[in-house]
DNA sequence: CGAGACATGTAACCTGTTACATGATTCC
DNA sequence: GGAATCATGTAACAGGTTACATGTCTCG
């Protein structure tokens, strides 16, 4: 039911087309939703069946004809009382196919799961990056028309920030400690020496 | 597909019905995966269909006759296979309804923002709790016959531990600038005042 | 000449939820 | 007498993914 009040929410910036609605998720969204071209087609249609936004169909020369879509009066205090409540978020996780691998991790040797930590790693440093990159550019923007909507945008990033630090702090000192134990279980391989190549 | 997985992750553990199978994702793993009893039911007869589990009939005397379910080779090496790939999370995060609302909070008043923000205070509250009482739990197991599986789990709860405090230091941090701007924009109404009733 | 942006959709499929059906035993 | 536990399943529906179809314009 989400993806409803996502695409309500995207409409709340302005009228757009299907296209645009998917354009403006991959850009700015996907970090906290997401959603394929034909599903956001069908839902908008079905949002339009029960009223919660209407269409106008834009001929265009030169390129594909198009429909806008808008938000109805129904539409916005729908969002509005959707914002209020909390629909969706009884549980905070289900559903992590990283965590669950991590249940049953203690099944294969911990090299094995030391690479598979390394690989998380990575993902973590580049949604870290990800979330760096964006904020800089919050900063640099000077002034919006929306500055509310603005200042909250922000600290989500600074949220998610902070909440992928937090797991890539973890993660690291897991690794640290697996790579400890692989130098005591195994002293002979590489007794004290360094060199290498 | 995960699902599957997790299925196969906990008959790893030994062989079981459907019921059983339920009982251990509700008491163990809800927090990383979750699944109602039909869909566990019908994803096991799928799993048996392609050869991953075998199950037997165990009629039974003054309780429901029930069906067990155990792992073939094949079921275990795609268990194997599945923990060291990164199937199912090339994206960290995606769909996270909470999280979607902070994107659009700020069509909402401050104070309507900050009801929703301390709803989710508490959940986390409830949350860590939660993992705080499973670790002393688990720091109370002396000895298990799956002591590596032990060490990978608790640390398991360590990660979602730390990452949940993440979250909730970024809320409140959030809760005290709203309750800061909300005495700058009204201070008549408290101005240094402390008695109340 | 091919790739990519623009633009909307259908069909088939997979995954997940909810409601319903059945029925004995045990515990309060 | 009623609720909980044990135990398996079907049916209908909702939500989400993937593959496919169509067709123009622009840029390199």
């Amino acid at each position: 039911m989400s993806l409803r009040y996502a695409l309500l929410g995207v409409l709340s910036l302005g009228e757009m087309s299907g296209y645009d609605i998917k354009r403006r998720f991959d850009k700015s969204l996907h970090f906290v939703w997401n959603a394929s071209d034909s599903q956001i087609y069908r839902e908008l249609r079905s949002m339009e069946e029960i009223g919660l936004v209407e269409s106008a169909w834009i001929p265009q020369e030169s390129k594909p004809n198009k429909r806008l879509y808008q938000l109805t009066k129904e539409g916005e205090t729908g969002l509005d009382s959707w914002l209020q409540s909390t629909d969706g978020w009884e549980s905070i996780h289900d559903k992590d196919a990283f965590m669950l691998r991590m249940f049953f991790m203690g099944r294969l040797p911990r090299g094995k799961g030391l690479e598979v930590l390394r690989q998380r790693y990575e993902q973590l440093e580049r949604s870290i990056r990800f979330y760096e990159t964006r904020l800089r550019e919050y900063g640099d923007t000077k002034r919006s028309r929306r500055p509310r909507l603005l200042r909250w945008q922000l600290r989500l990033l600074e949220g998610m920030h902070e909440i992928d630090s937090a797991q890539r702090a973890w993660i690291d000192g897991l690794i640290n400690d697996l790579e400890r134990d692989d130098r005591k279980s195994s002293p002979r391989r590489r007794p004290t020496a360094k060199t290498e190549g």
